[in-house]
DNA sequence: ATTTCAATGTGTTAATTTAACACCACAAAC
DNA sequence: GTTTGTGGTGTTAAATTAACACATTGAAAT
């Protein structure tokens, strides 16, 4: 479906009627908080804006709405234009739109949120040269309202690192049992018992041990599990099982 | 902040620089999904859409967001001035922007849910003449992708109905337990047991027993409660107490 | 006056879940 | 072969949740 332009409106008329034609329009942008783990911190991914207003300062990655997509397709582009990355979980947060958020012009923007794995996922230089990891406690001041924004994400982080498996698409494919400890450790933000932690991940039944130790970890060297999304997925349609840690 | 329509840009010097303006902009509505309790059932209010696209169809109760307005105050308008009620819990829930979702024109809907008081509240009558309620699993069908909208909001609702006491503006001020009781009954869509519910609840000691009765209910009659937000309050900032069903 | 009825009101126990807690094993470095 | 850092493993007490049944009330019907 076409937008016209309001000075197509007049010559409108072959095309879908207009019905709402009066109303006030606005600029719809979509913002990103993405969320990354590099097996000890949970991080979030900044850039240094190199265009007005508020050039130079950080920012989350964001982009505008265009006519022929929606939101989900806005923000996966936007994610995939800065950064190179695609197929990433990605979820709608909460929409903004304070009247004098962006000083640029009123602009109400949709924040969403994505998890990646730092590590795995290499990004292609040219397109991040000032963007960087920051730690979640180190990050600088943001432009606008975009602090509020990762302190809604984070509390969503929580809500669903608690009840859905997605902590996973943090973590790369082969995880020790001490890195998805410590990725939840940084999504709470607070020390768990290791033997409490293991009896609940294990009783949940949806890792599979494997016979490979990660050597670098330690002397001893650590095993590798990987998240088995089938077994998961089956327990869910069965038993109606659903993933609470 | 102003928005320049685009004939204004070109004249547009003495204001606010405009560095947006090649990108596209889009129709922003709100749609709100209200929730009613009429003692025994949880209800939704639903409109007959005397406007075209869709006119004489069902539909949420809707409006476009204005240049000088953000959003919770779009929703609250909207609301207000359908219903004539206003200080009603609302809340932000989604926003929808499938390309063709209002084949009157490109819209992106900001859905919002409330909850409202069906008995306590009396509607001024000309603005609802074509409003009803219906109960949850009754309402008719929808346009557009307002039943969609309706599942997340009871999804929405669920939750929130079990970490925080909002059930409680979907009562009237004085309400027996059993009322209580046919509320999160409603909302969770499962019979809970009596005794564990009162249990519960006086464990939470959020209610105050009024020395009152009401007889309408059984020859016996009821103890009549009040939610003591004050008390309530209290016990957040001080414990760090949380309302947990 | 007695009975009926429909709703209120009230406690205990078993089952499950969560939280607290400490020691040995291993392999590399020295 | 001793030290050192990290991995790996079970049991018990405490708290929470779930299951469960019967007496009370006062109006209405007889």
């Amino acid at each position: 479906m076409e937008i016209p332009k309001e000075a197509d409106l007049s010559t409108d008329i072959n095309q879908q009627l207009n019905f709402y034609q009066k109303e006030d329009q606005a600029l719809l942008a979509v913002d990103c908080i993405i969320f990354g783990f590099d097996k000890t911190n949970l991080k979030i991914l900044l850039i240094k804006r190199n265009f007005e207003p508020e050039k130079g300062k950080w920012s989350l990655i964001g982009g505008f709405l265009k006519k022929n997509e929606n939101l989900d397709q806005a923000a996966t582009r936007v994610l995939n234009t800065l950064t190179g990355l695609s197929d990433i979980y990605m979820e709608q947060l909460y929409t903004y739109s304070k009247l004098d958020r962006d000083p640029g012009q009123r602009t109400i923007s949709v924040a969403y949120f994505a998890l990646i794995d730092v590590d795995s996922h290499q990004f292609d230089g040219i397109q991040i040269e000032s963007a960087r990891w920051f730690d979640l406690n180190e990050a600088p001041s943001l432009i606008f309202d975009h602090e509020e924004m990762i302190q809604k994400a984070i509390a969503r982080l929580r809500r669903r690192a608690m009840t859905m498996p997605i902590g996973f698409e943090l973590l790369p494919e082969k995880f020790t049992m001490r890195q998805l400890q410590n990725l939840y450790e940084s999504i709470l933000d607070k020390k768990l018992d290791k033997r409490n932690f293991i009896n609940k991940v294990n009783s949940l039944d949806v890792l599979v041990k494997l016979n490979e130790k990660d050597m670098t970890v330690s002397r001893k060297g650590a095993y590798l599990f990987v998240f088995d999304k089938e077994k998961y997925k089956k327990k869910v349609e069965e038993d109606g099982f659903s993933f609470k840690l």
